[in-house]
DNA sequence: ATGGATGTTTCACTCAGTGAAGTAATTGGG
DNA sequence: CCCAATTACTTCACTGAGTGAAACATCCAT
């Protein structure tokens, strides 16, 4: 498949990264799937974990997360009633909403981050010195939306 | 946001590498949302029509996209139905049916692909020779189940 | 010949995600 | 200061993408 599409020398290198992203990406969610927390987390909370390093309002999470501000609205939910986020209105703005880690979800984020990263260097196939690289190219795409979450401060 | 969450010298590269994949996976899908064919095609459809650079097998399509075999099924109806693709039995397994682009198929697929690809050095920000170099990283991390698919000959 | 495996199909289901409308709070111009 | 426009989130109905289980037809090895 992969290997007998790009034996195909005609094929231009964009096409090449296009499917090594969707592959990429579907290992990032397969490890994702399989790290988790008991009781387990949706993809969408683990998602949230994941760009929570630091407190955040909900419409920033949903930037980040690149969906919709209704759907963090259940996720932050779920994650309050776990214990694992505290939610707080933001003080500079009383319309919005802050999700902070608990001690709680500050350890259920570790491990997940813990182990997804070390899995990162496993499948990836790439060597220690090759990450950097691919990693610096891969954000130069960010995209002009998400960099606007930006302009919170 | 992202170059909020970067500007932390502590984050691994790993974590850089995987938020930069998710961003430009969005962006691919983005891009293939914005590209289209009338009557309008389903993501799905775009999908197996990006993979479909040969007759091939519904299940192979299914590793190739990284889903269940039962999930080709309707969009292998829907592209036949559409005259995109043709619907033959394997000649070496009658258990299986290969697709084959249609003549049609075979311009609407060179569509969705040339502007997809050309969308790709636009949105990516990486110059023309990054593009092979991320390329050939993307691709390190190909899984061995997809790789699996080279067993089909 | 037969049991186990494979390729696809059907169908019921879940969940991730959207859009529209609503409420409360903020902002900026007159 | 006032008010219209904007912003941050919430609710809720809905859809599309995807799964799993069971079934059927075909293949393959013993």
């Amino acid at each position: 498949m992969a290997q007998d599409l790009f034996a195909n020398t005609d094929l231009p290198p964009e096409f090449k990264a296009i499917i090594g992203v969707f592959a990429l990406y579907n290992q990032i969610e397969c490890e994702l799937d399989n790290v988790n927390i008991s009781p387990p987390l949706t993809k969408m909370e683990k998602r949230v974990l994941v760009f929570l390093d630091k407190p955040k309002r909900m419409g920033v999470l949903a930037e980040d997360t690149l969906c919709v501000p209704s759907a963090v609205t259940p996720v932050a939910d779920a994650l309050e009633v776990r214990g694992i986020v505290s939610r707080t209105r933001d003080p500079s703005d009383r319309r919005a909403w802050l999700l902070e880690l608990t001690p709680e979800g500050v350890a259920a984020r570790n491990h997940i981050m813990t182990e997804v990263v070390s899995r990162f260097r496993k499948f990836s196939g790439m060597s220690a010195d090759e990450i950097p690289t691919f990693a610096n190219l891969a954000i130069k795409a960010m995209p002009g939306a998400v960099e606007a979450g930006l302009m919170e401060d």
